[in-house]
DNA sequence: AAGTCAAATAATATCGATATTTTTGGAGAG
DNA sequence: CTCTCCAAAAATATCGATATTATTTGACTT
């Protein structure tokens, strides 16, 4: 076939592509919620077959972004005021849980993970907001994966992005830069840095309940 | 093709035939932890085409039963002792969550669904084993269903089914009865007719403890 | 004119075959 | 005797085509 040896960034297998290209047109709300996925259209969206199509639906199912009825096919999660409310819910008892076990094993390592990540992402929110978007979630993720619970950092990241939808779909993924989030962030790093698991979860909590008040005031418009 | 009209139990589509027999398969142990999962065999296995048996272990991908390796095929999900211990904190986190959910909505029709789905479990106890693991699934899952938390009920399926794997594998999956359950469910089905949730959580969460203090320690030898 | 059933249409699910990649096994060099 | 590299074998990933199932359209009945 076609597989372009190493001329374009895009590597790996048809399925990876074709899931992290869905991915992104699912989360960014290019492709609505509750909209049908016909597979045809999307074999000719993404150029490539029928096959892997179908499974990077398959996968996509599993992070709940995407539905599959019976016999009927796939279409894109459907949205709802419960299910964002559901998702801020878990992801605060889980990120919470995630982060006090991440200082329990607090090292230097971590610490300069933390630290770079921090700066990279305010780097990053000078520049693109698609580059600020992946630093942000890198700095969250970082905060958790000293836990080493593989499970409970799988579940945060999948609902870290369909929060993240939430966002665009209210209002473009940019807005809510208007709050002073640095200053958050900064409160976030400097307790997870102090080893003070309260401050930290604390702080980590009221930074995502303000901006889920936020976008459910958007959501009631 | 050869569809069976209504001849035998299977229906539906051959993926989710094949999703629901590889489960079985895994879940009991017939498929051993991290053995590699060669398409063609399971195809002649499951007596179906490669592209459902590809799609069910997509599927499987998002239970954690199988695990995907990128251009090198799947093999069922390894097991051990770190694992095991995050499925049963998780499991004590997530279902204090939804049961506590559940108790804030309690009404009549829920508890009488509580009081029918321990009575069926405690029914199929005298007959075959592979019948009470339904019904006690199904008792346990009734607990939390009132939360109306759909993410977080699927959560704690999936969690169930990898605690249950290790049941299996350590036992063969009647040994752990040899503890009183019955009195452990009945305090936990009382409390939750009480409306007791701090009853009802700490019963629920001792019940898991201890189940898997017993699988651990046989984890060990 | 509204509702119902049947044929036509469209879309999904599945199969069989092929191209690609990984793994294996063995020959030759150091 | 061990290591490296190449060819053969096996397995995966993908394609194109077909059978199956859902949906729509339109004619016919009440």
């Amino acid at each position: 076939m076609n597989v372009m040896p190493d001329s374009d960034g895009k590597e790996t297998s048809a399925t990876h592509g074709a899931y992290l290209k869905l991915r992104e047109l699912i989360l960014t709300g290019e492709l609505p919620p509750a909209q049908k996925l016909k597979i045809e259209q999307l074999r000719k969206l993404l150029e490539t077959g029928a096959s892997p199509v179908r499974e990077a639906l398959s996968l996509l199912t599993s992070d709940m972004l995407v539905e599959r009825i019976d016999q009927r096919g796939f279409r894109a999660a459907p949205v709802g005021k419960a299910n964002f409310e559901e998702i801020l819910m878990l992801r605060c008892t889980l990120e919470e849980t995630a982060l006090r076990a991440s200082i329990r094993n607090a090292d230097a390592k971590w610490e300069d993970r933390l630290v770079l990540r921090h700066h990279h992402m305010n780097r990053a929110s000078q520049r693109q907001a698609a580059d600020f978007e992946d630093a942000h979630k890198a700095f969250h993720m970082a905060l958790l994966d000293n836990a080493h619970l593989p499970m409970l950092e799988r579940y945060c990241s999948q609902l870290y992005d369909l929060n993240i939808r939430y966002r665009y779909l209210a209002a473009g993924g940019a807005s809510y830069k208007k709050r002073d989030i640095a200053a958050e962030h900064q409160s976030i790093l400097d307790a997870a840095l102090n080893r003070d698991a309260d401050a930290a979860t604390t702080h980590l909590i009221e930074h995502y309940r303000s901006t889920g008040e936020y976008l459910s005031q958007q959501m009631d418009s």
